[in-house]
DNA sequence: TTTTCCCGCCAGAAG
DNA sequence: CTTCTGGCGGGAAAA
């Protein structure tokens, strides 16, 4: 006990805090990174990835991941070495339309010799580019060097992303994700490694409120399900931009491009990494998933699942609560971010931690009925 | 235990 | 050469 204490006595200001995995998350890191910038002249001001990363107080590697993935949603774009140009969360809603048309295009034309046809011929050819291929018509999108090594972490991203946006599944597990993204999907090792991209790109889309991960009751693994963008962040904050409308769904889940293929046999060969069609993805995915429900549907008829566990300190009435709640999130907020500014430096162990568990314990409360509104609303 | 996923090594690429 | 990028996977925190 008394051991601990001299340990929060330490000279550094800031944080005694012990060694915490989450608060060095990429979700964490991205929320803040947005929260530096966002607001700035979108289009002109530029990033310092030098810069960033002391404000941030992270190691300049972090803001590669953080910067790579949100340039595949079109927030930033690299400009030069060491220079990003800041194009603001405005740009994602384009940057997604952008990513579902080419991911559908990708569908049944595979886009071999015609450069930027816009419409779709029949041919399969061996050599087919995955995304933001030559194109210069490709304003927006992303532009990537050629062939950058397509496992880089910005085309992984991409390609999450069209997974949700061009297939009727909302709710994806990473580790098919993994199985129907391009790559070789057999060796359990490179399988294993694209998963922890995974988690790495579902973090930070976590933090934009673009995905939100779902505990499927009991028994059943964690996935994650499309929300789309609704200007919103993870804490809540809007938007500089506006106030946009609840908007029931953002982008039409509703494609019925089903051509069910069953191509279940999945031999050796497979093909090229990154030479995949959408269309395979999707029904690679729409299988796994498939088989997953049904193993788990034997056991879990049709639960609701909306068993949010509000733990030790859960309100009496949550119920009555909820509302007035969430017309206090923005002061709530308030509350929070100060909280976690002036958190109170307890030289006493026992103290802080009481602290911290509140905290911990009121974070998730408000995070779970936040979650619930939210479903609520669409 | 398994799942999640941060850390930082180090191999190219750029300058 | 130095500096910048960013795959990659070990292994430890969280569940």
């Amino acid at each position: 006990m008394s051991s601990l204490v001299s340990l929060v006595y330490g000279e550094s200001e800031t944080r005694p805090q012990f060694y915490s995995r989450k608060e060095k998350s990429l979700g964490v890191l991205c929320s803040n990174f947005l929260g530096l910038y966002n607001g700035d002249c979108a289009g002109t001001s530029t990033v310092g990835l030098d810069d960033a990363a002391n404000r941030l107080g992270v190691e300049r590697r972090r803001m590669y991941d953080v910067v790579n993935i949100l340039e595949s949603i079109g927030v930033v774009a690299r400009k030069a070495k060491n220079q990003y140009t800041w194009k603001g969360l405005e740009e994602i809603p384009r940057c997604l339309e952008q990513l579902k048309k080419d991911g559908l295009k990708e569908n049944f034309n595979s886009a071999g010799s015609c450069s930027s046809a816009r419409v779709s011929n029949e041919n399969q050819c061996g050599g087919l580019l995955s995304l933001n291929t030559g194109g210069e018509a490709n304003h927006l999108a992303s532009l990537r060097k050629n062939n950058k090594s397509d496992k880089s972490l910005a085309l992984l991203s991409q390609n999450f992303i069209k997974l949700f946006l061009c297939s009727n599944v909302d709710m994806i597990l990473l580790d098919n994700a993994a199985k129907a993204l391009p790559g070789d999907a057999d060796d359990e090792t490179t399988l294993r490694t694209k998963v922890r991209r995974l988690y790495d790109v579902a973090n930070v889309f976590s933090s934009l409120n673009l995905i939100e991960k779902i505990r499927h009751s009991e028994s059943g693994k964690p996935a994650y399900r499309w929300l789309g963008w609704k200007g919103k962040l993870k804490n809540g904050f809007d938007t500089a931009s506006e106030i946009n409308e609840p908007k029931k769904r953002v982008f039409g889940s509703d494609i019925t491009n089903y051509n069910s293929k069953r191509n279940k046999t999945n031999s050796v060969v497979g093909w090229k990494s990154s030479k995949e069609t959408s269309v395979r993805m999707h029904n690679k995915l729409v299988d796994l998933e498939h088989e997953y429900d049904e193993n788990e549907l034997k056991q879990h008829p049709r639960h609701k699942s909306t068993g949010i566990d509000f733990g030790p300190f859960a309100p009496v009435s949550v119920l009555k609560a909820r509302d007035a709640a969430f017309k206090n999130v923005k002061q709530v907020q308030d509350m929070e971010s100060l909280a976690s500014t002036y958190r109170p430096q307890y030289h006493n162990q026992a103290l802080y931690d009481l602290f911290a568990h509140y905290m911990e314990a009121w974070k998730s409360w408000l995070e779970a009925t936040r979650k619930q509104q939210t479903q609520q609303i669409c």
